[in-house]
This record gives structure tokens, sequence and C-alpha cells, in this order.
DNA sequence: TCTGGGGTCCTGCCACCG
DNA sequence: TCTGCGGTGGCAGGACCC
């Protein structure tokens, strides 16, 4: 294990949020909490003022709303958050080739395999930069943690929160480690904190006591070891930059069960086309093809069923999704249903025609009698039908619009034929609202505007 | 209070093979 | 021929992460 803290872990603070809050300028101070609207909807991120009132990442929206009424609730908008995750990213990049992409909003950095830091000092010296720089290209602040591991790099910077900067000295790891509870270390989440505790084991100091028997005894062999060699603060993980996609899937939580027998093929069959079109974006095909059935009661059951061969044909998917879904008893009702490929296989150009040959080929001995030619114009009928969206217009909270008159905005809220649209842009004074009818002609969606104008700060979005 | 969506990894069980 | 055994792959479920 190295000695130096060059280990680098960066995590944007309350990422989604302060994208929105510097998007737009009515919102900045006050409670803003990012998440899925509907009935069933969870928080994904919230804000620091929404957190004063309890709100945390996860919770049931209801609950949300309950706790926060007054905040201002806004869908994602992924288009945006890649585009300033983008810029981080090109930032952390300039400090090391190593570099691990965990989300949009969070990486480790091997500062060393960068020749950007080798002590204590010059660390510091990259960390402080790093967030000087976000700031200035971005507009929004992120926590950077520095150790000599990734695990604790990243106590690190959650020690560091909001808008920081922590560094772990070494040799004092242990003692620091020690009175945390079980639930700082990666891998311990509800289940395993509630079985350590069983065992009279609640704190990270506890487990180094315990010994390694116990521990493998208590959580079984893989769990055990790694827990106890972090507990001592070993983590041997190096920064590893190129991951392999190991899996590609879709899933869609209703707002109200699913019932009919006849909806729930409907809807698996949507599901497969969707997880294609994504693996065939990814260019990949797999082998496994996985239906996933959430029930009314939240039990979850999985199942799948693999190929002779890799496949990115949506009439195969398809059918395979079709025939499992033909086990799985949905009386009594669906919640979520998903569609999943694994075994995942890259493919080229080239590959293609072999590959629906092949695919084809095993639809055909499935449902004897069909054709390949058939499968295949099928599929693509079906694609043509996904690719082709509803005309009429949707306005979602919190999404960018234009209107010819009063220029750039937001959607604050819509229903009952009107939609609220507040006009303001990242660098403007909090605008005025104003309300439409959905189909005003003068108003139309736009793009989301960079939220440090460019040539500000070294650069902007694109 | 009522639980998203996209992933990864691990474990246990079973069947198959030599 | 039967049985035991270890390795491997497929499958299902669970835990965890952001």
């Amino acid at each position: 294990m190295r000695t130096a803290p060059t280990i680098l872990h960066l995590d944007m603070d309350a990422f989604f949020a302060s994208a929105e809050q510097a998007s737009k300028p009515s919102l900045r101070g006050k409670a803003v909490i990012v998440g899925g609207l509907g009935p069933r909807g969870v928080v994904s991120t919230c804000s620091y003022e929404a957190r004063v009132f309890g709100v945390h990442s996860a919770m049931p929206m209801a609950q949300a709303r309950r706790l926060a009424p007054n905040a201002a609730y806004l869908v994602p908008r992924f288009g945006l958050y890649r585009q300033i995750s983008e810029q981080v990213m090109g930032l952390l990049r300039e400090l090391s080739p190593l570099v691990e992409p965990l989300s949009l909003d969070e990486a480790f950095v091997d500062l060393e395999a960068g020749e950007t830091a080798w002590d204590e000092a010059s660390a510091l010296l990259a960390g402080r930069k790093l967030r000087d720089d976000i700031r200035a290209v971005t507009g929004l602040t992120g926590s950077v943690g520095l150790a000599a591991c990734k695990m604790l790099a990243k106590i690190a910077s959650e020690q560091a929160k909001p808008d920081g900067l922590v560094l772990i000295e070494p040799g004092t790891e242990r003692a620091l480690l020690a009175p945390m509870p079980v639930r700082i270390l990666p891998g311990v989440g509800p289940a395993t904190g509630d079985h350590l505790r069983r065992g009279g084991i609640s704190t990270v100091g506890e487990i180094a006591e315990a010994g390694e028997d116990e521990l493998v005894r208590l959580l079984g062999k893989a769990h055990g070891l790694a827990l106890y060699a972090m507990a001592l603060a070993r983590d041997e993980r190096p920064v590893v930059a190129e991951r392999d996609t190991k899996s590609v899937s879709v899933e869609d939580t209703y707002d109200v069960d699913i019932h009919d027998r006849v909806r729930v093929r409907m809807e698996v069959q949507r599901l497969a086309d969707r997880c294609v079109q994504r693996l065939r974006g990814a260019h990949l095909s797999g082998r496994t093809i996985v239906l996933k059935v959430r029930r009314y009661d939240f039990s979850t059951l999985t199942r799948s069923e693999t190929l002779r061969g890799p496949t990115d044909d949506p009439a195969v998917v398809r059918e395979a999704a079709a025939r499992l879904l033909e086990a799985v008893d949905t009386t009594g009702g669906v919640r979520l249903l998903g569609v999943g490929v694994t075994g995942l296989a890259d493919y080229t150009q080239e590959d293609l025609f072999a590959q629906a040959r092949a695919a084809a080929a095993g639809v055909e001995e499935a449902a004897s009698g069909e054709r390949p030619e058939e499968v295949k114009a099928v599929a693509v009928a079906v694609e043509d039908a996904a690719v082709a969206g509803p005309a009429e217009r949707v306005w979602r909270a919190g999404h960018d619009v234009r209107h010819a008159e009063f220029g750039h905005g937001w959607v604050q809220g819509s229903g009952l034929g009107r939609v609220t649209v507040r006009f303001e842009t990242p660098d403007s004074v909090p605008g005025r609202v104003k309300t439409f009818r959905v189909d005003d002609p003068l108003l139309e969606s736009a793009e989301a505007l960079p939220l440090v104008a460019r040539g500000e700060g070294g650069g902007g979005a694109s």
C-alpha cells in the first residue's frame, strides 16, 4: 500500500439540486428536491436547504412533500447534468490519466500516476486547485477527499462535505476509523449493519477487534475478509480508468399496479425494445435475457434465459422475455417490470449480419413456423414505432422553454390546460412568472443554457 | 412511510461432465 | 456399472451503491 495520500475522491455537493439552483436564480437559497414526481417517485437529490426539513435521497416523494411542502419539486435533467459532469471529468483528467468515474458526480483520481502529487503538500495543492477550477468552470462546488487508498479518500470527501477538503494523514487511519459506525465502510448497508449489530459489533474498531475468523463466520468469506481488511484501513483496490459494461437493462414502475395480463405482455415487449435500443446504442450484444417483476406486495423476482450466442435483435429479446413472462404468476398485479441483457459481447458492424441470422434461427426454433425474414421485418417495424413519439407537447417541471415574446425560462408547473413559466437565465436576476395555455404557439421547449457564460472562467457547457 | 432506475458483486443451489 | 468428487455454468435471490 502506498504511504502518501495521493488518491483523490471528488464528490460534487448535492449535484442535481445544485445544478438546478445554478440554472434557476429564483431557487438559490431555497429547498430544491429533484426526483420522480409521480405517485411512486423517490427523491434523487435535494439541496442542503431541503435537508434541514429531514428530506434525503431515496426518500419516497410523498413523504418529502409532507416534510417540505413549499420546496421546489423538479424532474431530473440528465442532459444538463451529463454536460456538467463531462466538464468536471475533463478537469480530473488534467490531473491524471487514471480517473475512475463512479457516477455523474463522483470519481477517484490517482494523482501519483499523473505525477501531480507525491506527498501531502503536493496532494493538498492539487486538491485545492481542482476545487477552484470546478467552481470557475461549472459554477458549482465539490468536496475533495485525499488519502492513501480509495476507501479512506471517499470517507475523507464525505467528511469534507459540503464544499470542503479533507486529507487523512498516513498513520492516523486506524485511530480515525475505530470510533466510526460500521455503516461508514463501503459494502455495509442496512442488512450487513443489522447482522453485525446482532453479533455485538457496531463500530469499525469492533470489527478489527473481532478478528478475521469471526467476520468470515458472520458474513461469509468474500464479504468477511473484505470488511476485516477495510477495518484495518487496508484497501489495495487500484483506481481503474476503464470498466467494461456487464449488463444493460430498463425498468418501469407503474403509477398504478397492472392487473391485465395482456397489458403486462405488451409492457414487457416495449421494455425489451427499449433495452435493445440501449444495447445497440452501446454497440453491444448479449447472451442472457433477464425479466424482472415486482409484484403488488413489493416482492421481486427475476427469470433469465441464456441463448446459444449473443444477440442484439429486438425480436429475439422480445421472444425470450415473453417466454420468461409465461413462467411468472402476475395475478394480484405488478408494480414494476424490467428487461435486461447480460453476458455482453462487443460487436462490430461486420458481425451484424451473422448475428442477426443466428439470432433469428434461435427464434425460429422456439416459435416453430416463423421464418427468419418475417421475424426481422417485425423487429424493424417495432423499432420504427418506438422512435416515432407522441405528437402532443408535455411541459415537464424544471425543463427549459423559450417564449417568442418573453424569452428563456423554465416550467414551474402545469395542469388544467395551463403551464406556468418563470422567465430567468443562469446569469439573470430572479425572474417573473407568467401562465400560458399549454398549446400556446409562442411557447416551445428549449435546450438548457450553460451555467457559466462562455469565456467566463475558462469554459462553459457546450 | 411505502419504497426509482441503473448498475455490480456475491452466494447457494442444481445440473452436467469427466 | 455405480458412486463420489471437483469444476463449471446457469439460475435466482439478496445486498449494496449512486
